[in-house]
DNA sequence: CTTGACCAATGACAAACGTACGTGTAAATT
DNA sequence: AATTTACACGTACGTTTGTCATTGGTCAAG
């Protein structure tokens, strides 16, 4: 599929931010950026036009106000960029980063069941 | 602890074969560098240059040849790197970066069967 | 000794990134 | 209506990152 140049952290950000609005302005944007990691407005102004150069949202003029849309799927940003970590940092490996996942902070047994869970229905598909 | 600099993409894959070797040239880290993903030797130098101005490497001289070592854990970075994604793309909840890495790629029996294992041994852990 | 063939260290540079300023316009207040 | 406030947009700038050219030193062959 169209290669798009990766996304940077702040990008990933702000992108992530328009996946849970689905659309939305930059003052949308930037009103559902977290209060503990608030964002400069015109920082998240700049970075919804460079999602836009990339490929990875589109926009449509509303009065004067520029509405952004999502073009790519979570699903895809994710596998692309975890990918990446994971030959980088493992040599492809995804093994270790599952281990360090599980193991490097604590779980509470509700998130252990749900990970039981989708493993056995891993193991079903086969 | 001390605060460093976060490594970029291309530090990070210098970083690890470091780890990997324990001690090494910039010319061993080069011959180890994944034939796929072959860095140029200049390239490789200049990586391991900033890992030591950013604290992560420390370096000797070896007859006329510099020798570097690491001075931060592989967990410790992993911890550092990981966490800062999972804030970013998802909003610092773990669990769905897990799930993605179950089901997005298949996983070997023996993956899985290793994953059961550690979750049983952290739910007795408690 | 000179030449040539490496090889290591540094310097340099364009592009990408994080951050923020200045300008213009609509809305609100006096 | 005049003035202030709010807001959107493009432009800009210092720093980091990825990449490579140049310089300088060591050794082997002629």
């Amino acid at each position: 599929m169209g290669d798009r140049p990766a996304l940077s952290k702040g990008e990933m950000e702000v992108a992530r931010l328009l996946w849970e609005l689905e659309e939305a302005s930059v003052r949308e944007v930037h009103d559902a950026s977290p209060d503990d990691r608030k964002m400069d407005f015109t920082v998240v102004q700049t970075y919804l036009r460079r999602l836009e150069s990339k490929g990875y949202v589109s926009s449509r003029l509303e009065g004067r106000t520029k509405v952004y849309r999502p073009k790519v799927k979570p699903r895809t940003v994710i596998r692309e960029t975890v990918d990446d970590l994971v030959d980088r940092l493992f040599a492809g490996d995804r093994l270790p980063l599952m281990q360090h996942l599980i193991e490097d902070r604590s779980l509470s047994d509700e998130d252990i069941r749900q990970l039981r869970e989708l493993l056995d229905r891993m193991e079903d598909r086969t």
